[in-house]
DNA sequence: TGCGCTACGTA
DNA sequence: CGTACGTAGCGCAG
């Protein structure tokens, strides 16, 4: 009997939970509800194997489980991330299987390993006890496991598993008990925090997967732009320097006095009022008016320019992130942050929109952008359940029935939502915003009960169920700054909960081009936006699988709001040819 | 060497 | 109108 086939005697079906342990080269550990298999042989075959049953592979981490299948041409379908759900479920900052595991089990986390070596606790003596097992006689993982001390050995790996299967039943059973805040699910059908789950787990894969395949750039096109924008690529780090010295005098030659340090914003502000400006920064803002009559300051807009694109995205920028198959390649984050968005390295999150045609696909493929539109106003609306809010966002421009409701124009309508889901200071839309709270009054009083959630330094939930926490030092606040809780708080129910939205889409169209010809792919993930590579003759269809998607997707995930979700999508050689 | 500040790119 | 993130160079403290 074949291991698929006895994998499903023992009751492994589609979708369900297959834990595995992969130890390189060597084998895999597996665990299911039912029991445990140590299996040698090389761990790609056997997960091709495997993959007839369509398991729910289920992993301590996608990075460390999946990146060697990955890296092996192996491409899971679904999956269950215990550090990406535990994250999720607890509002944990890390993934380790120490942190979940002890979150789970409702202890107290153990101390961060890090560079800094802390005070010696019983966290670290572990050793001792690790004959014994994963977990040690006081509930916490053994370390030695956690550092992988079971991929030594395959029957090992299978106890990992075995591990892994328990606390994925116990994610799953957290999960189902939190509500299921839309107002019509289906009945019978999972809740969303459990599907949330699923899509925060695939996320976390197609970050490993978009680490593998990185962003195709076409080498002469970027070369080219480069070159023209910075000059060609120095010989040395002499002509490096002189290039430099050259970019600077450019500048320095239109002040009077002697040269300074342009990279230094203190003696800047000196040099400009050498030319009569007088600026309490020197931010390019700031500068932006001078720019039309002082030739100075436009001679020194354009440096700046320049040099965020010499040291930042550079010629050093292509050696040290590119490859020589010309893929840009950086580390992925599937949930950072409070809000839980995505994250990228290498630039790939913040590429100078110039540098975008360098994007191009490879002979024989073009890309699909598609983005959505007007995402946090409409997630805003689906979360907050406002009916009025949910009615203008069936239009494919949201802010028209507003700006009606509102009695004001577009652009009015427009700053005044987004001061409202933001927290505004300044009071340049003021009257609008008291007409929102007039028209809209169940979404201004779910924005203003998060700032109060936030203000009063209690955890808040996401829509999709993501613990952020607003305890003693939640991320990006600073502890004793109170104030900025309540505005934090504001932006992450809304902004976590469009990264929700999104990675549930990415993930569904993962898996639909996964059935597709010619390997096509997800290379890029930009908070609203989603950038395919696929073969030319695929592109309809890859069209057609974002659109459908997100229809899909929108209708699980915003049941009986009435919110409508739209997507700009286009087809181009380059990614700004695609916009 | 590590950290805060300033600055700026993206959404 | 705000939030988030990553990167880089500077000055300063250690």
């Amino acid at each position: 009997m074949g291991l698929a086939q006895e994998l499903a005697a023992a009751g492994v079906r589609r979708g369900a939970p297959l834990a595995v342990a992969v130890v390189p080269g060597r084998g895999v550990g597996l665990a299911w509800a039912g029991g445990t298999r140590a299996v040698v042989g090389d761990p790609r075959q056997v997960a091709e194997q495997l993959a007839v049953l369509g398991p729910r592979w289920t992993w301590w981490s996608a990075r460390e489980a999946a990146r060697p299948l990955v890296a092996a041409g192996f491409r899971p379908r679904a999956c269950w991330d215990l550090g990406a759900v535990g994250m999720l479920l607890h509002g944990l900052r890390r993934s380790g299987p120490e942190a979940v595991w002890a979150a789970a089990h409702g202890r107290e986390l153990p101390p961060e390993p890090g560079p800094r070596s802390h005070a010696p606790s019983l966290f670290d003596l572990p050793d001792a006890e690790d004959a014994d097992g994963p977990v040690r006689a006081d509930g916490q993982l053994a370390s030695s496991w956690v550092r992988g001390g079971w991929a030594g050995d395959i029957d090992d790996a299978a106890r990992w598993a075995e591990l892994a299967a328990r606390l994925q039943r116990q994610q799953e059973a957290l999960l189902r008990g939190l509500p299921d805040p839309r107002p019509a699910a289906a009945p019978g059908s999972p809740g969303l925090a459990l599907l949330t789950a699923y899509a925060e787990s695939a996320a976390a894969l197609l970050a490993v997967e978009l680490e593998h395949d990185g962003l195709p750039l076409d080498e002469e096109a970027m070369t080219g732009l480069l070159a023209q924008m910075i000059g060609p690529r120095p010989a040395d780090a002499a002509a490096e320097a002189a290039m430099r010295a050259a970019r600077d005098e450019r500048v320095l030659r239109r002040f009077p006095g002697p040269p300074v340090d342009l990279r230094n914003p203190a003696v800047v502000r000196e040099l400009l009022t050498r030319v009569g400006i007088d600026v309490p920064d020197t931010r390019s803002w700031r500068l932006e008016r001078y720019a039309a009559t002082s030739a100075p300051v436009a001679e020194l807009l354009a440096w700046r320019k320049t040099e965020r694109v010499a040291t930042t995205y550079g010629w050093s920028w292509i050696d040290r992130n590119v490859g020589p198959d010309w893929r840009l390649r950086g580390e992925w984050g599937w949930a950072d942050g409070g809000a839980g968005r995505m994250t990228a390295s290498a630039g790939l999150h913040n590429l100078p929109a110039e540098l975008r045609p360098g994007v191009r696909a490879e002979p024989g493929r073009v890309l699909v952008r598609a983005d959505l539109g007007q995402v946090e106003p409409r997630v805003l609306a689906a979360v907050s359940g406002d009916a009025g809010l949910a009615r203008a966002a069936r239009e494919d421009d949201m802010y028209a029935p507003v700006a009606a409701a509102l009695r004001c124009d577009r652009p009015t309508a427009k700053v005044a939502v987004l001061a409202a889901m933001y927290g505004q200071t300044s009071g340049a839309a003021g009257a609008a915003l008291r007409d929102m709270e007039r028209a809209y009054p169940r979404a201004l009083g779910f924005l203003r009960a998060a700032e109060e959630e936030g203000r009063a330094g209690r955890d808040v939930r996401t829509y999709g169920g993501r613990l952020v926490r607003l305890g003693p030092h939640p991320p990006g606040v600073e502890p004793g700054r109170v104030s900025g809780y309540g505005r934090y708080a504001r932006n992450a129910v809304v902004q976590g909960a469009a990264a929700e939205l999104f990675k549930a889409w990415a993930a569904s169209v993962r898996a639909g081009l996964a059935r597709m010809d010619g390997e096509p792919r997800i290379v890029l993930c930009l908070h609203d936006e989603l950038l395919l590579h696929v073969p030319e003759a695929g592109a309809d269809d890859a069209v057609a699988l974002v659109r459908s998607m997100l229809e899909a997707t929108a209708g699980w995930w915003a049941a009986g709001s009435g919110v409508r979700f739209v997507a700009d999508v286009s087809v181009g050689h380059s990614w700004a040819e695609a916009h």
